[in-house]
RNA sequence: GCAGGGGUGGCAGAGCCUGGCCAAAUGCGACGGGCUUAGGACCCGUUUCCUUUGUGGAUGCGAGAGUUCAAAUCUCUCCCCCUGCACCA
């Protein structure tokens, strides 16, 4: 048994006192491998180790094949979270200490995570510590964290290139707001971590008969405003009279505490829902005169808290109104108003539903073809209501004069325009998942922030320059590219200070900060001189010492006297940048395609030279924890460094880094760490059981493994460039393991050719499993690194299809042989003590080939009797040819699969008889190979070229 | 809604770009056998259905249609699932 605990300790030692991972400054191709870096909230999970693992299977991998690699990484402290952490500890949040619990973080520790800087230095400790036992290559001399002065001098020097290029601007822009703290909120402010989703809708004015006054509703659907026959309020909430620039709406009193933080108001009279109800109001799209009815399902805090009601094409308006009926309320005629025509039920397509084409109030069809009806339950009004937005959106048209033949989204977008054009409405921000509450207990709104600053990635020319970059760029894997595209045309305005949170101040506003992910655009470059300004006094970071380290800008003397740092250290540096920066590799999860990784290169082409524009950028999916999403609310997070403890850190690697291609999710289960481990110590043993092997000639198997191997080191090779790593090991591990047991299964026994397997499977496994590959490496004997090994080369002389083939052909006699063998215990009841193959004559090779070449077995007759086929003559005493003619009808039905055969008769025959003893201990009888010509077998006919007869004996 | 990704056998998951050697790798599970005092581990085999003294056939890769001599693979339509939609790390 392995012991995994003090193998990889040892590894890491060697490693260390090795500095393998500082590079080697002489050799001229340098490799740059960056991950994102780690928030220091938060210990680590095994799903963290994707990203970085991946990073350090390429950093491993390019030093294998001859690069200088640089793999550095940093920490991330910027904006709001570290605080929001520190506060909970305060409050002793049960929650938030049970998952610390999880990770046996000591309660000492835990009490003083009170400070903010406590617990972002202790969890960059123990991220740090967790990296180390993962084996991660990385050169930790450069490590910084993004909250430290050097740090805010370098993003200080950023913003003051941002701002030069005039890539800054300003606006006001909507906010998710907690009134109590008057403070911006997101996902980790409020309870249960929701993200407040902030959306437009359109806000309707439909004047109050005979008053100055608007009933103000909202809706998504401006475009039904054609179909209102009333509005809808809540009779048992209060609505406020407000003057909103100047005009005067009727909106619920909670409505009106929600928007007062986006728009100025002021609150004139209060009334009951009740009072309404004796009003009319008019609809600004066809001056037609509505009443205003109760409507149960209406809530108050929902927009403006008044509803417009489309009978024909919202279930719930329509429902709404019938009960209002039933129950002998007194209303006016109210017929519904069709404004989109539709085939309700379309797309559902059971058997049980039937689409009703063009029916006249398509809401009440969405009912009936649900099978359900206007008493039904909220959620089943809600099922139609949803299945009738999106058939309506997906095919209805509208039927309005003006908008006829539209489609929805359309006639939406045109509506809207029209209606705020026309100053009929205008927008009003919502929470669409609403309600959302902070952690202090109170309800967040939307507030309107002004003279917010934003980086603008809309520009056209900035946005063109980054596309331009993308367009060079190595993406991997490829397909994400797609995402690439439409991130960067979606990317527009990003807000880029926050009122509190750690990290660098705002050159423009000292008052703000700078947001976390603009903080973080550029900051690999700055690994590539950390170490080297380390001890520096910040204040000395003047922008110029920038400018001449990344750009080649000022002269190299007067920066050092202007910025007191000494001269060999800003040469230095910018030899540094230099060498480091010109060819890397970005790595991140999925996530951060839309925002972080294309704000990467924007800033990248926005402040370097295209010399040192980002060169390839790849993207990992996440790790599931047995079939589920880890997540803290499931309980089913694995803290990294327990999982390290207890199953390896190699097969935690190989499960967690290589158990799926990049782009899908990988799977941590235990079952899959076990088969991993088992086959590792299948290797482990090998080793020792090269001591018993020979050393004879070579045999056909011996060349089957040569031939097995080469082509490995090839496909693997292949993988590794595109970082398939789910590929790369199967290949490398189960691959290997069932090649392997097949040698030994056919007889192979050749000390020479299985070290020379072990060896180079120990190469193209230690990218993945580092600390095992060494173990392995040095059991074959070598006294160097593997780690610093070159990769293995394919010898292109030792594959060979036709061995391959001949192993393959050996397996398929025998999987034909089982079933013959089979069938006849099955027929006769007892099993065959003798199977003979029958391998069939030359002759027969020659027309298969033919045939299968031609796939006209017609043709191929015709050929045949008229004596066209040279290479016949020779068997012309051995066959007539009325046999030649059968067997061709034979094959014929299976001409399409037919693959011509290489093997001679004689080769066969070898090929048979030599894995003899194999297949009969295989098959557990006795077996012969015999020559069709010389068989007494009546089956002996049926033999064809690579399939021989086979003749049971009892 | 928009954008991106996906739907394959009991499960997971390859294959799809570059159509044929694909009843579909590999792993897990299940079943049978070996080993074992027993269990685990390990080894061997089976694992869509039907058929067969013979190595065969049928159905089949979300649904439907199309292209082709040939489709899991190409085209179109539809259905379903996942992720993102921002100022938040």
């Amino acid at each position: 048994m392995m012991n995994y605990g003090s193998m990889e300790r040892r590894w890491q030692e060697e490693w260390e006192k090795a500095k393998i991972f500082e590079g080697d400054p002489n050799n001229k191709n340098a490799y740059m491998v960056t991950a994102a870096y780690p928030y220091v909230n938060s210990p680590q999970h095994i799903g963290h180790m994707r990203t970085f693992g991946t990073a350090d299977v390429l950093a491993r991998y390019k030093r294998m094949r001859g690069y200088n690699v640089l793999y550095p990484m940093a920490f991330h402290a910027t904006g709001t979270p570290i605080l929001a952490f520190a506060k909970r500890i305060k409050n002793k949040d049960p929650d938030l200490i049970k998952e610390l619990k999880l990770f046996h973080i000591p309660d000492e520790d835990i009490a003083k995570m009170t400070d903010p800087l406590y617990l972002a230095n202790y969890f960059a400790r123990e991220i740090e510590r967790g990296m180390h036992l993962a084996g991660f290559g990385i050169d930790w001399r450069r490590k910084f964290i993004s909250i430290e002065p050097r740090y805010s001098k370098f993003i200080e020097w950023q913003f003051g290139i941002l701002n030069a290029g005039k890539r800054l601007t300003q606006g006001s822009h909507p906010v998710g707001w907690c009134p109590n703290e008057n403070n911006a909120v997101g996902m980790h402010d409020t309870k249960h971590d929701v993200e407040p989703e902030i959306d437009k809708e359109t806000s309707i004015k439909f004047a109050v008969d005979g008053t100055d006054a608007f009933m103000l509703c909202t809706t998504y659907r401006p475009e039904t405003i054609f179909g209102v026959t009333n509005l809808f309020v809540d009779v048992n909430a209060k609505y406020v009279l407000c003057e909103i620039g100047g005009e005067r709406y009727y909106i619920s009193k909670a409505a009106a505490d929600n928007l007062k933080y986006q728009m100025k108001m002021e609150v004139l009279e209060e009334h009951d829902g009740k009072e309404l109800l004796s009003r009319s109001a008019i609809n600004p799209a066809n001056g037609t005169k509505v009443p205003i009815l109760p409507g149960y399902f209406v809530k108050e805090d929902i927009g403006t808290g008044v509803v417009m009601s489309v009978p024909a094409h919202a279930p719930f308006d329509y429902a709404a109104l019938e009960r209002l009926r039933a129950s002998n309320y007194p209303i006016p005629e109210i017929r519904p108003i069709k404004v989109i025509d539709v085939e309700v039920g379309h797309s559902i397509g059971s058997k049980d539903a039937k689409p009703i084409f063009h029916p006249d109030i398509p809401a009440l069809a969405y009912l009936e073809v649900l099978g359900t009806n206007v008493n039904s339950v909220d959620d089943a009004l809600e099922f139609a209501t949803k299945l009738e937005y999106r058939e309506e959106a997906h095919s209805g048209r509208m039927i309005v004069p003006g908008y006829e033949g539209m489609s929805e989204p359309e006639a939406r977008e045109k509506v809207r325009a029209d209606l705020i054009s026309a100053k009929k409405g205008f927008e009003i921000y919502v929470l669409t998942n609403s309600p959302v509450y902070c952690r202090c207990g109170f309800k967040v709104a939307v507030k309107l922030v002004e003279n917010q600053w934003f980086l603008n990635y809309g520009d056209r020319a900035w946005k063109d320059a980054a596309k331009k970059a993308f367009v060079a760029m190595r993406i991997l894997p490829e397909k994400s590219r797609k995402a690439f595209e439409s991130a960067l045309d979606w990317i527009d305005l990003r807000a880029v200070v926050r009122a509190q949170g750690l990290g660098t101040r705002f050159p423009l506003d000292n008052d703000k900060i700078i947001e976390s992910l603009s903080d973080s655009t550029i900051y690999m470059a700055l690994y590539t001189i950390s170490h080297l300004i380390k001890e520096l006094d910040p204040e000395k970071l003047k922008p110029e010492f920038f400018d001449y380290v990344f750009l080649s800008k000022g002269d190299i003397s007067e920066v050092a006297k202007s910025t007191g740092i000494d001269y060999e250290i800003v040469k230095k540096a910018k030899d540094s940048f230099e060498y480091w920066y010109t060819y890397t590799s970005r790595h991140s999860g999925p996530d951060l395609i839309f925002n972080h990784l294309t704000m990467y290169a924007y800033n990248h082409v926005a402040i370097f030279p295209d010399k040192y524009w980002p060169k390839q950028i790849v993207v990992n999916g996440s790790v599931l924890s047995e079939g589920e999403k880890m997540s803290k609310s499931l309980g089913n997070i694995v803290p990294l460094i327990d999982a390290m403890q207890s199953h390896g850190v190699d097969p935690l690697r190989f499960v967690i880094i290589a158990g799926a291609d990049l782009f899908s999710d990988s799977e941590f289960s235990y079952d899959a760490v076990n088969g991993v481990k088992e086959r590792l110590e299948y290797l482990y043993n090998a080793v020792s059981g090269l001591e018993s092997m020979g050393s004879e000639e070579l045999k056909h198997i011996d060349y089957w493994l040569y031939s097995k191997l080469n082509r490995k080191i090839e496909s693997v090779t292949e993988s590794m460039e595109l970082l398939e790593l789910r590929a790369a090991s199967t290949e490398m591990l189960y691959n290997s393991i069932l090649e392997l047991k097949k040698y030994f299964a056919r007889g192979g026994n050749n000390g020479m050719v299985v070290k020379e397997y072990l060896s180079a499977s120990a190469l193209l496994l230690s990218p993945i499993a580092p600390h095992f590959a060494e173990e392995l490496w040095h059991m074959l004997g070598n006294d160097n690194f593997a780690s610093t090994e070159r990769w293995p080369e394919s010898d292109q002389s030792m594959i060979s299809d036709k061995v391959e083939s001949e192993e393959d052909l050996v397996d398929k006699v025998i999987a034909d042989a089982r079933q013959v063998s089979e069938m006849v215990k099955r027929k006769g009841g007892k099993e065959p003590a003798k199977l003979k193959f029958i391998v069939a004559q030359d002759w027969k090779r020659v027309l298969y080939n033919i045939v299968a070449q031609q796939k006209a077995p017609g043709k191929v007759i015709d050929w045949l009797k008229a004596g066209e086929i040279k290479e016949m003559e020779q068997y012309s005493g051995q066959v007539d040819i009325g046999t030649e003619i059968e067997y061709i009808t034979g094959i014929s039905k299976k001409r399409a699969e037919l693959r011509p055969v290489a093997l001679t008769h004689e080769e066969e025959m070898e090929l048979l008889s030599e894995a003899g003893t194999y297949m009969a201990g295989v098959l557990g009888c006795e077996v012969s190979v015999e020559s069709e010509s010389e068989s007494k077998s009546e089956k002996a006919k049926r033999a064809l070229p690579g399939k021989p007869s086979i003749e049971a004996v009892f």
